[in-house]
DNA sequence: CTGACATTTTGACTTTTGTCAAGGCTAGTT
DNA sequence: AACTAGCCTTGACAAAAGTCAAAATGTCAG
């Protein structure tokens, strides 16, 4: 996996614009457990995960509450941090040894003015962090518990091998012990 | 309320720019129950309400579902459909008189390319859908249906108003009873 | 004003999911 | 092997919300 496979399902941009994109790129190897953004402080980086996975989650009332997975060829930020240069209420952490290229904030907005074009890229990104989300709200609508874990295991099998019982109860809004049930009766 | 109003709260692009999004704008004066957008159709428009307000909402197992609720002020459009250019699962519908701007995808489309200024400008409507949809997402993730309808009071107290018991509870994910019981013990 | 129809509320009961507590399993350490 | 800590499962019970049905209320055309 190399840089430019970031782009690959992104858009056509010039040589030049690809390249100085790139310029601005950072390599990541993260361990387990690496922390990409960090709850109370502003999202710096908008990532693209390479190799590996992560997930993003926040703390309330004392509870882990996982709000989603990333997969490799996603990107992932604590986008509402990002958008709105607010303090972020997320924490995002690698759950296995992942490859990462970042940029950050600054140099993203640098791209933007140099390069108009980049807009196109950086809002295809948004239109897709969009509908993910959108199609995870509707498809949660209307699910029962067992349903909701169903659905997972087809769209994200990788995340049942990786996550903790307790990420995944959180992520599909269930107790640790519904789960527990809901996977007994498969 | 005039079609500048539109930009004030987005960003500043020159005048010339600004004109030639305006010229086309297309002003629509609806009626209640006028449909901006139908499901199985691929969504033709991003919508600005100037005045008035709709409802996003589409049917699954014969029942009616509300996605959103939409305010004077605000962008709306069946944003999955409109982006991936495939048929909407969404209608939306005004819930009273409202008057209406509307850009068509294709015209949106050429004010890209022409002024790659509005690539900003579209960027900041997906931002804002973006943050709307997560914040919904979150908080709807902890409360119960009481602390969910109360909220809405809270945040969109016109929408009580004006929708029906029947939109608000789909909206809030409860029935229509829970709702009725909710409000009886306000 | 009246009747017809749609919407909302209320009541009785069921189902789903959550809470609390106990017990089991596994991996790492001594 | 025994001990510990963390994680997961199971059971008994409680709470929240859903379902179905009936009654009350609202809306509106005639």
């Amino acid at each position: 996996m190399t840089k430019p496979t970031l782009f690959e399902n992104i858009t056509e941009v010039s040589e030049d614009v690809r390249n100085f994109f790139i310029s601005k790129l950072e390599e990541i190897q993260a361990e387990k457990g690496y922390k990409l953004e960090t709850a109370g402080e502003v999202s710096k980086y908008l990532y693209y995960i390479a190799e590996g996975s992560a997930r993003s989650f926040y703390i309330r009332e004392n509870r882990d509450i996982t709000v989603s997975f990333s997969l490799e060829g996603e990107f992932v930020t604590a986008m509402h941090s990002f958008i709105t240069r607010s303090p972020s209420y997320e924490t995002i952490e690698t759950l296995e040894k992942s490859l990462l290229y970042r940029i950050s904030y600054n140099d993203l907005q640098e791209c933007f003015k140099k390069f108009p074009d980049l807009e196109r890229v950086y809002r295809m990104i948004l239109e897709k962090y969009y509908i993910a989300l959108e199609e995870q709200m509707i498809f949660s609508k209307f699910k029962s518990a067992r349903e909701r874990y169903l659905e997972l295991m087809e769209k994200k099998p990788k995340i049942i091998q990786r996550a903790s019982v307790g990420h995944i109860a959180s992520f599909l809004d269930m107790t640790i012990e519904t789960l527990s049930r809901v996977r007994a009766k498969i």
